[in-house]
RNA sequence: GGGCCAGUAGCUCAGCCGGUUAGAGCGCAGUCCUGAUAAGACUGAGGUCCCAAGUUCGAGUCUUGGCUGGCCCA
């Protein structure tokens, strides 16, 4: 017997009871042993998450994918890992542990030290990998979570290692020397990656200031940057040699050179008009003519060229300090130009700025002044032009961003501090130097952890030489790239990267395997037997520790070659190689190759795009392909990002994000998994309660609602599973139906879920449970009310039970192919329907896929013949609420015309269906020539008056002298007609329609409908019978009577009413179950009514 | 500045390979049903499919060029 099915239930309580459940009956282990020996596999390897915070909701979107994957793939019968990961080592970690210890800077943490340190952050590891497992548990996720992967595993670290031994082999890594954007507080610089990650829009304090030039009389050239604290560090000015620049004279007899162009330039005027990339308060830029003039007006002297300027001299404005003096730069020194005798003072001269990489002008006119100041210790594009035109380099700040020594006065002060570049500006006013301060706002690097302003340091970091990317490029083609710009996307990224910069200046990473000798060469090791063998020292220390710092540091290895004993480089690795090595780590590459073999390429990954373009897919991917000369996946799934109900992004600190635990309770994970799954996965899904509760009840309610019909019927009528679970063959038509239909959505569904579109797959199943509920159950329903019991086998109601069998067939069938969406609700509905049957898995998540035929030619007749009757009855409603006829009303006749061919045999099914829906006694099919409207055709003149002039009247003429009807047919069926000479389409008319005399007339694309609108009194007298029912219901239901409670009926009424009840005392009766009707003359009564003109009083009472 | 994606009803979004009069949900107005009942169904109003040109018998759909927004890269 089922068990009872509560029509409205707590959907999150249910979810956690069903935890429970599977937990006892150790359910996921079976499911994940369910095709262990199939003899086929599917590989999905998984990108591990930050085991670094609890859950969001945006990674339960990620989830559900992999979930639902899996999920369906095991129902196809392969076999699978279920391996889930988690990503634990990196910056992010670091930056969690020394919020929780207060710190404020990297020092914090040596002061603390780093084996503590590092201890803290394997703890905060675990400690939320063990939530984040839990929270993924309640989701339903369903994985091996015994065997779940950790990045800062042994394996992990030591499979990177032999990784990047193979890079160094082939000559891949190097050490260079860059100027890379930095963190002053996290002490480390950032990578192409992250850098990205942290742009902000914000207004900085931007200067114009004066650079004297030598050997000419109070002449300058004006430069405007927007970093004056590089001012510091300045080797060089640039500009371009096919500019124009106007030698300007002011009217104090200072003399500036500017390029031409920008004197009026309105500098970043669109983004001040639209508002747009500009920031609130910021007032409007000047030009420099508006600056010239505030100084009393300019005259233009002269135009030269750029190229003319080039090789002049000048006064750097901090050649005083000591810094500018060094030959050969500070504090790296270029031992050639130091040879040389070559300082800072030296190379203050105008250059070309010439082309960047992609040919583009490094000088351009537009914004600042044409004129470019170079400090080629303080940004990357200066420093390569320093090098290319052989100049020092002067890189002012230490790993804090303080400036160093011999920058005199500025020595300790902190580059990005607003006090420092106030400093600088007061001193460069009292040098008489700084032209003009302006606010200036644009997009600049900032941390991504701390907010703050990133700098540019001069520094020397470890690389990955990425010029075999086209290996990478060729793995990128073979890959199906769901959504399919993905393709494009990873092209656009290899295209334009630059190497791969791996080393970061931190504590809690993988420990890159590099030593270094004193001869500056270096070596890479590439597993912990080679790390043994050459250890010298340190191997007691290390030994029984992770490969991580400190322990590592301890180490000291002998050169195999010339011998030398070598020192880590204290660096660790960029996260990105923790996650991209998992093809390898976590499918036992070093161990087990026919292991490897078995899982490797996976069948699919898959992230949210946004990032993992440059981030996971690339790391992967070049991973990948390097190590297995392989392409390391089938398929990338991706998907966009998590919004908020307004479309917003989610922030903590907005207020707006949600916790994966409050909406796991709140809204339900079903409902969750559900939302997530019809979303379109390219574009942002917009997460809230409002939008779950739609989802709710647009989908998980109805679905219940059918369940729980079904269910509590089946009780009442003690039906039973059948023998054996095969698809019914009914007679009945609609039983026939629904079962079509059903079929051909569990077809789709799987078709769909192959091509990883799940969303398409969702939205089919909502279209199949909107048929299911509003029409075959709605139609059925009376079908399941008949009496009649099913338990001793004696006078079963064929019909009866072939709507119990069908239904049930489609509610255990819906279950299986929903349930790798929705694995709660399914399983709970499975279960329970289930649980008597021999056939009964423990769980619908051991089931397989259903499989059916396609549909035959009949079943598509059958398709096309119950859509008709569901479209025509909606246009006969139509009709109806046009001539405001009430459904209540039964009327005479209703005729359709149909243009799509219809089986006769499936013609008395539309017009049973349709006449019960409209309440219309007869119902008709009419052929092509009968006439269900007048139609009057008219020539659209405003149309036709523009093309015919004045044929126009002649044309009217002639129209009145044809048969409307025979042109609109042949309007209808050649789409032109031709008129004296003129070809005439349907657009060319305005076709109407007037009912005929007693009609309702309404067409859609394919059908014409027209009801009877004359009612005869016997009609009337049944309509007026069903309006009293009505009111008698709502009178029931006001008096707060139980549905099944007997009535007893007194009324008073006219004698038209009277007769009425009399006529139909028995149907009244039984619908508003009453025991007695009794008339009592009254003048007046507690319930009144008016039905058609006649009036009624109106008492109930239960009768006992 | 370059690349990608999008622009369809008040809102959120479907619309396959080009094919009659462009759809759904929500919201709004109204009606119905009362044995799926703190549900459910139906009907209606509401659209220059961003703009322009082109290809075509036919364009929301394809092409080109703009405009607007988002993302990515400089």
């Amino acid at each position: 017997m089922f068990k009872e099915v509560n029509s409205n239930p707590d959907f999150p309580k249910l979810e956690n009871n069903l935890l429970e459940k599977w937990d006892k009956n150790n359910t996921v282990k079976e499911y994940r042993d369910k095709n262990i020996d199939s003899g086929k596999t599917f590989s999905f390897i998984d990108g591990p998450i930050t085991a670094n915070n609890p859950m969001g909701v945006h990674h339960a979107w990620g989830r559900t994918y992999k979930d639902l994957f899996q999920r369906f793939y095991t129902m196809l019968g392969h076999e699978q890992r279920y391996q889930n990961g988690f990503d634990c080592q990196g910056l992010w970690v670091e930056v969690e542990v020394e919020k929780a210890l207060g710190f404020k800077s990297k020092k914090d943490i040596q002061d603390f030290g780093v084996e503590k340190f590092v201890n803290l952050c394997k703890e905060r590891v675990n400690k939320y990998s063990a939530v984040q497992r839990d929270q993924s548990i309640r989701l339903g996720y369903w994985m091996d979570w015994e065997d779940s992967y950790f990045t800062m595993s042994d394996e992990n670290n030591y499979s990177i290692w032999g990784f990047l031994k193979q890079m160094n082999e082939s000559g891949k890594i190097y050490k260079g020397t860059d100027v890379v954007p930095w963190s002053g507080r996290s002490g480390t610089s950032y990578s192409q990656m992250e850098i990205i990650e942290g742009r902000k829009l914000v207004a900085h304090k931007s200067v114009f200031i004066k650079f004297k030039l030598k050997n000419k009389n109070n002449e300058y050239a004006l430069v405007w940057t927007t970093t004056p604290w590089t001012l510091t560090s300045n080797v060089s000015l640039l500009v371009n040699k096919n500019l124009n620049y106007a030698k300007c004279k002011l009217k104090n007899d200072e003399i500036y050179y500017v390029a031409e162009k920008n004197i009026k330039y309105q500098r970043l005027e669109k983004e001040f008009k639209e508002k747009r990339e500009w920031v609130e308060g910021v007032p409007k830029l000047k030009t420099i003519a508006q600056l010239f003039n505030e100084r009393g007006g300019y005259t233009v002297e002269k135009i030269i060229k750029g190229s003319d300027m080039i090789g002049w001299e000048y006064e750097g404005p901090y050649d005083e300090f000591k810094a500018t003096k060094i030959d050969g730069g500070f504090p790296f020194t270029n031992e050639k130009l130091k040879d040389e005798k070559i300082n800072a003072i030296k190379c203050h001269k105008i250059y070309d700025g010439g082309k960047d990489q992609e040919g583009n002008d490094v000088v351009t006119s537009g914004e600042g002044t044409g004129i470019v100041h170079t400090a080629p210790g303080c940004g990357d594009i200066d420093y390569k032009i320093g090098q290319k035109n052989n100049l020092v380099a002067l890189a002012p700040l230490d790993e804090e961003a303080n400036f160093i020594e011999n920058f005199d006065w500025l020595k300790g002060k902190n580059a990005t501090d607003s006090k420092t570049i106030e400093l600088i500006l007061e001193d460069l006013k009292n040098k008489d130097l700084l032209f003009y301060t302006e606010l200036y706002p644009h997009i600049y690097p900032h941390c991504w952890r701390s907010g703050d302003e990133l700098v540019f340091r001069l520094v020397d970091e470890w690389y990955i030489n990425m010029d075999w990317r086209n290996d990478i490029k060729k793995s990128v083609d073979e890959i199906n790239w769901v959504p399919a710009w993905g393709k494009q996307r990873e092209h656009e990224w290899l295209n334009n990267m630059g190497d791969w910069m791996i080393s970061k200046k931190r504590f809690w990473g993988l420990a890159l395997p590099i030593w270094q000798f004193e001869d500056d060469s270096f070596y890479v090791i590439g597993s912990k037997e080679e790390l043994k063998k050459l250890a010298v020292e340190g191997w007691k220390e290390f030994e029984g520790n992770t490969p991580h710092r400190p322990w590592i540091d301890k180490i000291k290895i002998k050169h195999p070659k010339t011998g030398l004993i070598g020192t880590r480089v204290l660096d660790v690795g960029n996260p990105w190689l923790d996650a991209g090595i998992v093809g390898f780590s976590t499918l036992q590459y070093r161990t087990n190759k026919e292991y490897w073999n078995k899982w490797f390429p996976a069948d699919l990954i898959s992230e949210s795009f946004p990032g993992q373009f440059r981030n996971w897919f690339y790391s992967y991917l070049t991973m990948g392909t390097a190590i297995s000369k392989k392409t390391p996946t089938k398929n990338i799934f991706s998907y966009a990002l998590v919004r908020d109900e307004s479309g917003a992004e989610m922030h903590k600190s907005q207020g707006n994000a949600i916790w994966f635990d409050d909406a796991a309770e709140e809204i339900g994970v079903d409902v969750i998994r559900w939302l997530y799954t019809r979303q379109n996965p390219e574009i942002n899904l917009r997460f809230g309660p409002s939008i779950a509760n739609e989802i709710r009840r647009q989908v998980i309610i109805p679905i219940w609602n059918i369940y729980s019909f079904f269910t509590n019927y089946a009780i009442l009528d003690k039906f039973t599973p059948p023998q054996n679970l095969k698809s019914p063959n009914p007679t009945n038509l609609m039983d026939k139906w629904i079962l079509v239909e059903m079929k051909e959505t569990s077809e789709m569904v799987k078709e769909y879920l192959k091509l990883y579109q799940p969303d398409k797959a969702a939205l089919s199943v909502e279209n199949f449970i909107n048929l299911l509920s509003n029409w075959y159950i709605r139609r059925n329903r009376r079908r399941f009310w008949k009496s009649g019991k099913f338990e001793n086998n004696t006078k079963i109601d064929l019909d009866k039970y072939s709507a119990y069998e069908t239904l049930y067939f489609v509610l255990i069938t819906l279950s299986k192919i929903m349930s790798p969406i929705i694995p709660f609700i399914t399983d709970e509905i499975y279960c329970n329907l289930t649980n008597e049957a021999n056939w009964k898995k423990n769980s619908v998540h051991l089931e397989d896929f259903p499989a059916f035929n396609k549909k035959n030619k009949d079943d598509e007749q059958l398709q096309i013949a119950t859509r008709a009757a569901m479209r025509i009855s909606s246009l006969g409603r139509s009709a109806r609420s046009k001539s405001q006829i009430k459904v209540r009303q039964p009327i005479n006749n209703l005729l359709f015309k149909s243009k799509q061919q219809i089986d006769p045999k499936y013609l008395e099914m539309i017009k049973e269906q349709v006449k019960d829906e409209v309440n219309v006694k007869n119902v008709n099919i009419v052929n092509e020539n009968y006439k269900l409207s007048e139609t009057n055709i008219t020539l659209n003149k405003s149309v036709l008056g523009p093309k015919l002039g004045n044929k126009m009247g002649d044309l009217i003429k002639e129209l009145n002298n044809l048969d409307n009807d025979l042109l609109i047919k042949n309007l209808r069926e050649k789409d032109y007609v031709n008129i004296n000479n003129i070809e005439l389409s349907i657009e060319d008319f305005n076709i109407e329609h007037y009912n005929l005399e007693n009609t309702e007339f309404i067409e859609d694309n394919n059908y014409e409908v027209s009801i009877e609108t004359k009612l005869n009194p016997s009609l009337i007298d049944e309509g007026s019978s069903r309006e009293l029912i009505h009111n008698i219901q709502n009178l029931r239901k006001d008096s707060g009577f139980n549905i099944s409670d007997k009535i007893i009926m007194t009324y008073s009424s006219d004698e038209y009413l009277k007769n009425i009840i009399n006529k139909f005392e028995s149907h009244i009766s039984q619908e508003i179950l009453a025991t007695n009707i009794i008339f009592e003359k009254s003048e007046t009564g507690d319930n009144a009514f008016q039905i058609n003109n006649s009036n009624i009083f109106i008492s109930l009472k239960i009768s006992n």
